[in-house]
DNA sequence: CTTTTATTTCGACGATTATAAAAATATGAA
DNA sequence: TTCATATTTTTATAATCGTCGAAATAAAAG
């Protein structure tokens, strides 16, 4: 992965509403949610969500799919799952990192 | 982690500068760069720099130690840990992430 | 066709950010 | 002390960002 590409993931979620929608949908699983949901369960208004939809999604870090009228959105895990291993080789991959190269168990992560 | 720092750090690290600045580091290892020499080698204005190494340390991501004139600077390993580990169950921690709970291949990630 | 519902786009606003020149601070050398 | 070097702080400016009301678009229902 291009580090432009990683800090424009990065800038997705490095925002208190997108990370908490991306959360939502990473909870929620691959059959996403709808974005009136997502605003209902994060309080958010129409406009404002759909400017963040529209930034993780410009990122690449969310799939959506249309049903009738409504826009189901799900996290890319796959997307996701390169910025993970971007980041785990410039935090790890130095021959002197002295913590390991898997990431911290869930115990240290909370 | 709390989803506060998690935000902090991320946006530290989601901006060209800083995350070019943060792999040098990780790449140096643990003893660190002085400013001057990280200026020179991505050609950042000391100001420029300083603002950015400020940032980064604002968020917990770099130890720093003074040595006569220089300061030098290093990745806080153990944050950078925690974060990854964050972004891990955030992503896959999900009980329907098909993705598997271990980041990307090395190989996946470039 | 008209209405209702879901979502996006537009327009405006204040807040934050990145940058860098210039001044200030701090440390070591002469 | 005086000078030179390393870094930070100050100040200013332009650019980007987050938010939301209002209008626009799209799709289904009546």
């Amino acid at each position: 992965m291009k580090a432009e590409i990683a800090v424009e993931r990065l800038a997705a979620l490095a925002q208190e509403s997108r990370l908490a929608i991306f959360r939502c949908l990473v909870q929620e699983g691959p059959d996403g949610l709808c974005a009136g949901d997502i605003a209902t369960r994060l309080k958010l208004t129409p406009a404002t969500l759909s400017f963040h939809l529209k930034e993780l999604s410009r990122a690449g870090l969310l799939k959506s799919r249309q049903e009738g009228r409504f826009i189901y959105y799900a996290p890319d895990f796959k997307a996701m799952n390169a910025l993970l291993g971007y980041l785990t080789e410039n935090c790890c991959g130095g021959a002197s990192c002295g913590v390991g190269c898997t990431p911290a168990s869930a115990e240290a992560a909370r």
